[in-house]
DNA sequence: GTATTTGTGACAATAGTTGTCACTATTATA
DNA sequence: TATAATAGTGACAACTATTGTCACAAATAC
């Protein structure tokens, strides 16, 4: 093996091991220990941060970086690469405890040139737009992390009815039209609940000694089963014009319940929760002329008890 | 200059260049070319993608692929890269004529084992969630060169009045909430038009000879001045419960225009376009009681009628 | 005090590298 | 067809770099 095959190895082993000695790589590699140390010496000059502890328990360690060992990316990936993660700049707050900008500073930097005009080239060109809001979302680290590790975490959470103390067990967060969402067990209610990370005012780790219980089946992927089973339920029928199925695509619920015709009109169909017919009001009332309810009647009569609230409100 | 070092650095600039010759890199490396030769064959062998073309005008180059040096990444940069290029998935169009997964399966494989195990972890907990569109987006590619370029494009455009062919100049494109947009110039309106890309039924570069406009000073970055500026205004005033207040804050067009209460409502007071009405008689009809229209009157005509108009077609 | 780790310098033996030379092959162009 | 410009190959003497061994130093946990 050449020096310089060794030497590439070496900075792929020593990225991929938390913690080594100098005696253990000179018996992986086949070569002294001295070797081993110039190489690391040589490996240092190069740009890779190793630091050493002396002593017993001792040994080497890659500094908290991890080193992306050379990589050929074809112009088109490079770019794809770039403008995804320049998108992540419409996020005020992201649950990564870095600045995603440095992230991107350093593939920019060292992307060869020709990319590096291309990229220019595009970059008041083309953008992925994500509203950006005014919410502020402060606890999505802890949130994340309370998903992965399966955390009891406790919150303050703001709704209509005042700000209330509740015990979560997050099954993950997602961003939806710059808002973040937090699907999590809520012990309170010993259900699934769905909170919007803004109304959040207050996140820790609970230290009440409350048992979380195994989620671990549970996932963003399937969130649609994270919707409560012990509940009355009534069918929704109702037409949409093009535009409203437009809008029902963005809206995750209608997922299953959303149908289309070849002139772009379509449906929606399927069972609903009756505790969820204020909400389904409101929003059948926001699209306007684009959505008829014909089925259930409670629905469509809560719908005209709020048309004539309104209207009363307006005279 | 050692030669490990001189590898390094013959890699990065072989990187950099489209085309070079051996004695090109001879005499900048001050080396012999039969040196470069060798070192040419090593970097091959250490997986560098080099073709050679012998003769006149001939050389080396690197293909297509792009060579992305060693990079030291934080765990939470590549964590942030990761995620954002894994939320590309929900995109079935993209400009980038290649499929974005493959370059995250190459950023995903060389990334270190305990940073993989990082992301695998998180893989279900989070996700930036864009809507699933049914919609087709073709052109995007074609829209986007025409904008770098400043190519005049013809398209066949469908309208609610049946479809056209236009010629446009692009001025970029954009994605949000899973639709493609293009503001362009459009020769038959001899003004800006913002234009949705799944309506844009075909679409190619111009070839009559129309030549195109200046248009390198209008980008993405300033599309608010692309909008029409001679317009009509009247002032707005609408109270706020306090989850109106909420409400509003998730929406970006509410930014100056939004004022709190200590108790926590609120009221939305300033200048909106005359023409924006219909839109916003709608949107406050979705807060429902959560907002109160107090003026202008046009506004509330308009919700007016809207709400006769609903409680006709649900009596 | 002992054991375990990193660390340094020196040197002989060995391996690898370099530039020069002579020659080959390919290709565009006049 | 000849020429020029490019990559390419093998061989070899001279030179440089590398390696492992050795002796010793320093730091640290137990």
């Amino acid at each position: 093996m050449s020096k310089s095959k060794r030497l590439m190895e070496l900075m792929m082993t020593v990225n991929r091991k938390k913690k080594f000695t100098v005696k253990e790589l000179a018996t992986e590699f086949d070569v002294s220990t001295r070797t081993i140390l110039r190489d690391l010496q040589e490996l240092s000059e190069l740009g890779v941060p190793l630091y050493s502890e002396v002593g017993p328990h001792g040994g080497y360690q890659v500094l908290n970086e991890r080193i992306l060992p050379p990589i050929a990316f074809t112009e088109e990936e490079a770019v794809a690469i770039f403008f995804a993660c320049h998108a992540l700049r419409h996020y005020a707050y992201l649950p990564f405890e870095t600045e995603s900008s440095s992230a991107l500073s350093k593939f920019y930097f060292y992307m060869s040139g020709d990319v590096r005009d291309r990229i220019d080239e595009m970059k008041n060109r083309i953008d992925f737009v994500i509203p950006s809001r005014q919410a502020k979302f402060p606890y999505l680290s802890i949130l994340l992390d309370g998903a992965i590790r399966q955390k009891v975490i406790r919150i303050e959470y703001e709704s209509r009815e005042g700000v209330s103390t509740r015990l979560i067990q997050p099954v993950g967060i997602y961003a939806s039209s710059g808002l973040w969402y937090c699907p999590a067990y809520c012990f309170l209610r010993e259900d699934i609940r769905l909170f919007r990370c803004d109304r959040i005012k207050f996140a820790a780790e609970d230290t009440s000694g409350m048992q979380p219980l195994d989620l671990r089946h549970l996932h963003l992927g399937n969130r649609e089963a994270l919707l409560p089973s012990e509940q009355e339920f009534a069918s929704l029928y109702v037409e949409l014009t093009e535009e409203g199925v437009h809008r029902c695509e963005a809206e995750h619920w209608t997922a299953t319940k959303l149908h289309r015709r070849e002139d772009g009109t379509g449906w929606l169909e399927g069972r609903l929760p009756k505790g969820d017919i204020p909400f389904l009001a409101q929003f059948f009332i926001g699209l306007g002329a684009d959505a008829t309810v014909q089925h259930p009647p409670a629905l469509i009569d809560d719908i005209k008890r709020r048309l004539v609230e309104m209207m009363a409100r307006y005279a």
